[in-house]
DNA sequence: CCCATTGGGATTTTAT
DNA sequence: AATAAAATCCCAATGG
């Protein structure tokens, strides 16, 4: 019932010793690895659905239809929180707007964020590292916090304004829904999920 | 068995 | 006003 799963566990599987060893043997940044070993893993969307998603992105320039194929993935230094910028600034940048008009803001506050981006946001903030936090040595992977995963999704119900409270297990279907559109993918470890290298790459350029 | 996590169908909200 | 996409709600399944 589950063929393309069960090659999933074992990229899973390989990609978690991966993480192990070269934890054990050099401590350093090797994510590059990864990236590679990684790639494989969106066979299960890509061969359709890719490329429709392409440019509902805020902050994604038009023209710019593939940039990917790039080796080396933009982004090397996975606990980056060096950030002073707010991501939310994004929809309002002034060159990157195109047919879509971020303009539009709902609240006074960001107005129309998705949920990963939010999530990319939080994660930049050194503040809520004891909620979530970019689990190191693989790129684009996060963990949420056992005891404070609640607080993330409380803050991002906040956010949305919405009037029941957001729990973790809502959030984290919404998180499964990225699955689907290969936003984000779901790492089998607790609590902890992977950006696609195509969001990475889109949220750390507005970043 | 209990509890925390994960999966997914159904429904609602939001944006175009 | 209609449609599609995104998010939310809820409950079942799984695993430690």
């Amino acid at each position: 019932m589950n063929s393309f799963q069960e090659t999933q566990s074992d990229l899973e599987v390989i990609l978690e010793f991966l993480e192990e060893y070269y934890r054990q043997h050099t401590g350093g940044n090797v994510d590059k690895m990864y990236c590679t070993a990684v790639e494989p893993v969106d066979e299960r969307s890509a061969p359709v659905d890719k490329g429709y998603c392409e440019q509902c992105w805020t902050c994604s320039e038009p023209t710019n239809v593939k940039p990917a194929l790039q080796p080396l993935l933009a982004h090397d230094a996975p606990p980056a929180l060096n950030t002073t910028t707010t991501l939310s600034e994004c929809g309002s940048l002034p060159n990157f707007v195109s047919t879509r008009q971020p303009t539009k803001h709902t609240a006074g506050s960001g107005g129309k964020v998705r949920l990963f981006h939010f999530l990319f946001e939080v994660l930049e903030d050194p503040n809520m590292a004891h909620c979530v936090s970019w689990v190191p040595a693989a790129a684009g992977v996060f963990r949420f916090s056992s005891t404070n995963k609640d607080k993330v999704a409380a803050l991002w119900g906040q956010r949305k304004g919405n009037k029941r409270p957001m729990t973790y297990q809502k959030m984290s279907r919404a998180l499964r829904n990225y699955a689907r559109s290969g936003e984000i993918f779901k790492v089998k470890k607790k609590l902890t999920y992977q950006f696609s290298r195509e969001t990475l790459m889109l949220l750390q350029k507005c970043q």
